[in-house]
DNA sequence: AAAAGCTACTACAACGTTTTCGTAGAAAAT
DNA sequence: ATTTTCTACGAAAACGTTGTAGTAGCTTTT
């Protein structure tokens, strides 16, 4: 608990709270050496001025939220350093909510940001969500808000993102030239747009080869861990497999190593795998995977960036601005 | 920008503010029909309180702080999850500092933190960290400090640990078991207390077991990626090659992959290889790595409850209270 | 010499809550 | 019938800061 204030500083000074305020911001009004002596005390007694009133008083708290999936996940980890970095340099704080994927723990969080604690959101969907209404409550109170990965196309905000679809055609192209007849597609939630763009570029990717689209090729990975990892199994076992697979994030990529180690199957000769992921260790898997890898750390940097130029009122682009970071396919041993 | 408040609530039930706000609290002095109307038209107006006004009132702000030295690792990520699942259950926001191990960092946040903006901290030192005012000053203010991992042995607060002592000798051990003769240890700054208990507990897995010491088996990571690799590229190379790695990190037991990939040499064949990790890949890495892996969900998930327990003073424990969760080897076929 | 302007400060209200103290009116006790 | 107690509410201060509106004392202008 901080105790020492503007009060303690005026009196022991023999000056005046506002006098006092205002030297220590450098305001032109105090003279210089009223300036030093003000300086040297508050640098003595060590004060630190209170945010919270600070805050209140100018409708402006320096913070920010972040608001994402999961962060046990290189791709988010990399982006809250990304945010983080720029943030510090901002000289702003912040916040950090993990909706688990869930949407209602995502629509609680967005009421309560909508207290004011924030001046501003990045935000990456929840697989849940359906529902955008808390996210447009937060535009209605003025809190800027910029998505970033997984956005909202339905809401009219800045957006960071990967070219999903064409990470997604290419995805499938490579693994077709790969030599793959089947390909199958793991994807979780439908309701984000990035599944859907990733899934366009399968299909597209399919037809531009002429290669046939199976409905039972598609596996939608939106249950637990276990859920997931069983249908991914089940596909692998079954009379239908496929010889190539296009994993859209990276866990499900680790799960078909694991389905296929216990398979008995074998990486790349009886299935090709490509995935979206940032794994550290993609090279040394056995065999190495083949990836789409997301600049997430500049995806960060850039949804932070654009918030502050909204906060600081610097901008006199277009409303919407969306920005598009390209991944880039990293050929490995898994799609040789 | 937040602008329904409890005047305004007031007024529109032509009640006064005090009372508002008492009914909103659920205070036994309102009567239960006007509770009722309130709280009717709070929630019909969407009223969130401001959390400035209220923790400059009451001097608790209801969040804490992490400060950590980078989040792009399993660990801290996964500690993060822990204390952030905590934190939401007791209506607490979480700030997240990155230090990115550099000591000077972790000094201005602690400064910062002074200001009062947090009820409490919970902290993993940075590698660079010599100097600990800035943490004796933090409680000094009375902010509780928690540390977590990266303990500091000098500071007499709460610790949530793992063995890293019996960890460091176990490791030792499991490698001389598998036939290792020469047993390099790469370590990161010798600063951190972890260091010193995962480096003795190798020490004495030498002594037990015969083994002799030699001082061109440790390893200081302490630089930059590249220098890193560098030394342990230059370690393997020499002619004193070590036939055992331990590594006190994860991302130097992932270096030390890429240098004997770059190097022909063989796991565990020429070299095998242990290290503290939390990678989720590590059963496929090629071949796989053999881990003392950290429960860094559950220490984190502790850290936090410690933490609250000193904000909600529930606590009549030892003023220093030390929680040590063990780590648990799990062999794999780097050390095969 | 009076008016205007400048410099370097101060007083005070305001931000939105919470809390302490107080009180009107009804019910209960004497 | 008077006093006491209780119930349900209100007025106002306080948290620590910042912004607006002064103002005293000096210098400059007319």
């Amino acid at each position: 608990m901080n105790t020492v204030n503007l009060k303690q500083l005026a009196k022991e000074l023999n000056l005046s709270v506002s006098t006092v305020s205002r030297a220590l911001r450098d305001s032109w009004e105090i003279s210089t050496p009223t300036k030093q002596r003000v300086f040297d005390l508050a640098k003595k007694m060590n004060f630190q001025p209170n945010p919270y009133a600070s805050s209140l008083r100018k409708h402006r708290s320096r913070t920010i939220a972040v608001v994402i999936p999961e962060v046990a996940n290189n791709f988010f980890a990399l982006a809250i350093k990304g945010i983080e970095t720029i943030a510090r340099e901002k000289g702003y704080h912040v916040l950090i909510y993990l909706t688990n994927e869930d949407g209602s723990e995502e629509m609680s969080v967005a009421a309560n940001l909508q207290s004011g604690r924030v001046d501003g959101v990045i935000l990456s969907l929840s697989g849940e969500t359906k529902d955008m209404r808390h996210l447009v409550e937060l535009q209605q109170r003025n809190i800027p808000l910029v998505f970033f990965d997984r956005v909202c196309d339905s809401i009219d905000a800045p957006k960071v993102m990967t070219n999903d679809y064409e990470s997604g055609f290419v995805a499938t192209e490579h693994l077709i030239k790969a030599g793959c007849q089947r390909i199958a597609h793991l994807t979780i939630s439908m309701s984000l747009s990035i599944s859907h763009k990733r899934m366009k570029g399968y299909t597209d990717g399919l037809l531009r080869y002429d290669k046939p689209y199976e409905d039972n090729m598609i596996v939608h990975c939106e249950g637990s861990d276990e859920e997931n990892y069983k249908k991914i199994r089940d596909l692998l076992a079954s009379g239908q497999r496929p010889d190539g697979i296009f994993a859209s994030v990276e866990k499900l990529a680790v799960q078909v190593y694991h389905a296929c180690r216990e398979l008995g199957l074998e990486i790349p000769g009886d299935v090709k795998i490509i995935g979206f992921s940032n794994l550290v260790t993609a090279s040394l898997l056995s065999p190495a995977l083949t990836t789409i890898a997301q600049p997430a750390y500049e995806m960060g940097k850039e949804a932070a960036t654009i918030l502050f130029r909204r906060l600081e009122k610097k901008y006199i682009l277009t409303p919407d601005d969306r920005v598009i970071l390209p991944a880039r396919l990293e050929v490995r041993n898994s799609t040789l």
